[in-house]
RNA sequence: GCCUCCGUAGCUCAGUUGGCCAGAGCAACCGCCUUGUAAGCGGUCGGUCGACGGUUCGAAUCCGUCCGGAGGCUCCA
């Protein structure tokens, strides 16, 4: 729920500044060009900054971003009032005879209601210009006084990108510039620090750095190699994961990358999910194809033997490895891929099972994403696409029940109207990660389409067949992407229970690296995962190898803890903890793995 | 897919009117030092300058095609 005291942005006057900024950079463009060259488009705040859209005779370079900062920051000072104008469609239409996509937003306007992006707004807007200094806009406003309320010495422009006007790869493709500006230059800096902070954790660096996945040219884009320490983060992960299955009534499932065609055919995945599966092989004469979902094989074998009410709930888990075609330029180190493994599964269930299959699987969902440190959700719902299968009065039911177990959740969620896949509505579960960025996981979802295509039932209590409800469910999404957004979440520094290595011993000295050895030999029985850094460097050469391999757990040792039996501690956040008894130390590690969490 | 930018050793980067054998730091390896909490010293190895084609007496540098990467592509004129 909103607070009512909270300003909403929309209506703050940082917006209002940064839709001016839009502007002001709007005029700096135009007058880089002679008369009539600059075509411009949109220019929004957006949540960090704004936007403006141009259609112009050249591309700009970094150089014209340096150039129209500077004049912009000249036009602040000119502190030329903003000024409104309420004129008529036609009026507007002769001003802006010679700009194409302010015709067409005239239109828009003027056709009763529809807004930049063609879609209705349901109102007849009135239609108004703002003017300052010598640049004018069609616009609606609100905007700052004048110019010289912007804060020049918090206004950066941030980077040049293709944008297609309204969104449409069909229409003409328009050069973006992003700006950002702020009410102090403080908040400026802030701002900056989160993205320069953000990029220290992109996973995709600290990917390599810490030596956990790459990709490689010769495999080709978006099909990702784990490496040792990787994978052992990922089986740690898989491990929980699969201890909780195990408690949480899960069966586990194995099944195939292909299928035939006709598979693919009665799944609907060939008519309906055509697009985002790779062409066909051939095998002896059949074509296969290569799996996009695992949910086929799941109903295969649900409808291996005749199932009676009293075998519901059944609960088939698999981490499924899926390959779905994803256009290049959305490819995304590990959160966007070609090829990944899902942890699956799929819950067959009677209608007056429903409402406690959804509890469980949400709960659950939630009690395994908190052991991983996130505990910030929240949801959306999404509801019936046109595009889609199963009879109108079912999505209903469906949708009310995924409500209502939101509800039931205590879940903030949204509703994403027509948002659903094909075969049924959806619960996406939204994380928060330390930086406080969003990122998508889990996903709850119905399906109509399989047990009907299918054919599957299951005997009733009165001996007639009955349809099952079946729930698709992934609740790390893909173990690729939630791997990413882990390693950006923890900054690469896993807590210990997921630390590929957690402790390194740094002997001080040649001398110290057999008593090194055998006390790493002893937290090795302990059941640690350990190393000793026997090499001929400074200890300060080892602190720091071992420091950025966020290596949570540093023991140092030397003359005096050989002599006294003891460890030094160093801790990954630079903490010293002073020499430890080993029992001691692994007592305290002991405890942090169990609580999953911390050091 | 499209637009812009980019692609030089494992990593981070120098190398601009096209011209001597393509460089540095880190890493790796070999030595010396035997060391007390984020880089000790010296040496060695390592690159068909993303690939292919073209222009030229001569291409890392210019052109074309392809491959790969980064940012962006509907948060209300």
């Amino acid at each position: 729920m909103a607070d009512k005291n909270v300003e909403r942005y929309e209506d703050s006057e940082l917006y209002r500044m940064r839709h001016s900024a839009a502007h002001i950079m709007a005029q700096a463009v135009t007058e880089m060009f002679e008369p009539g060259e600059v075509k411009v488009a949109i220019g929004p705040p957006i949540d960090d900054g704004f936007y403006y859209d141009f259609d112009l005779p050249r591309n700009l370079t970094p150089e014209d971003l340096k150039n129209i900062e500077k004049r912009m920051k000249q036009i602040i000072k000119g502190k030329h009032p903003f000024e409104k104008r309420v004129i008529s469609a036609q009026e507007a239409r002769e001003h802006f005879h010679d700009q194409p996509y302010k015709l067409e937003l005239i239109d828009g306007l003027d056709q009763g209601g529809f807004d930049e992006y063609g879609q209705p707004t349901g109102q007849n807007p009135e239609i108004s210009l703002y003017t300052q200094d010598t640049f004018t806009d069609l616009c609606r406003g609100p905007h700052v006084e004048h110019t010289g309320q912007v804060n020049r010495s918090a206004l950066k422009l941030m980077t040049i990108a293709g944008a297609y006007w309204r969104g449409d790869e069909k229409r003409p493709q328009l050069q973006r510039i992003y700006g950002t500006v702020w009410p102090t230059k403080e908040e400026l800096t802030a701002y900056l620090w989160k993205l320069e902070e953000a990029k220290k954790r992109d996973h995709r660096v600290l990917g390599r750095e810490l030596d956990l996945f790459s990709t490689s040219d010769e495999v080709g884009p978006g099909l990702i190699m784990w490496h040792p320490k990787g994978g052992l983060v990922r089986k740690l992960a898989e491990d929980y994961w699969g201890d909780e299955h195990e408690q949480g009534g899960y069966d586990f499932v194995f099944t195939p990358h292909i299928g035939k065609s006709t598979l693919w055919k009665t799944s609907g995945h060939l008519d309906f999910y055509n697009e985002n599966m790779y062409s066909a092989m051939d095998i002896e004469g059949q074509e296969y194809y290569l799996k996009p979902m695992n949910c086929p094989f799941h109903v295969q074998i649900f409808r291996s033997q005749i199932r009676s009410y009293r075998d519901l709930p059944l609960r088939f888990a698999e981490k499924g490895t899926v390959y779905r075609y994803e256009r290049s330029g959305v490819l995304h180190g590990l959160l966007r891929v070609r090829g990944f493994t899902q942890d699956d599964a799929h819950h067959f269930c009677r209608p007056d099972q429903m409402r406690d299959e959804l509890d469980f699987v949400l709960n659950f969902c939630l009690n395994i994403l908190r052991a991983f440190g996130l505990s910030d959700f929240k949801a959306y719902l999404s509801t019936q696409p046109e595009k889609s299968v199963g009879d109108p009065e079912q999505w209903r039911v469906a949708e009310a029940g995924l409500e209502e177990v939101l509800q039931r959740a205590g879940l903030p969620y949204g509703v994403d109207e027509g948002g659903g896949a094909f075969y049924g509505p959806k619960i996406d579960v939204i994380v928060q990660d330390a930086l406080g960025r969003e990122w998508q996981i889990s996903t709850i979802q119905f399906d109509f389409n399989l047990p009907e295509r299918f054919d599957i039932s299951y005997v009733g209590e009165d001996g007639e067949q009955h349809r099952p409800f079946m729930l698709h469910r992934a609740l790390f999404g893909s173990m690729e992407r939630f791997f990413g957004i882990l390693i950006e979440h923890y900054g690469g520094a896993f807590p210990v229970w997921l630390s590929p290595q957690q402790i390194t011993l740094l002997p001080i000295a040649d001398r110290h690296n057999a008593y090194a050895h055998q006390v790493a030999q002893q937290l090795k029985e302990a059941g640690f995962r350990v190393g000793v850094d026997d090499s001929g460097d400074r200890i300060s050469k080892k602190v720091r190898q071992a420091q950025k391999q966020k290596t949570p757990y540093m023991l140092i040792v030397g003359d005096r803890e050989l002599e006294s039996e003891t460890v030094s501690v160093r801790l990954r956040t630079e903490e010293e903890l002073g020499a430890m008894a080993l029992p001691d130390l692994i007592d305290r590690i002991r405890a942090a793995v169990e609580a999953k969490q911390g050091l």
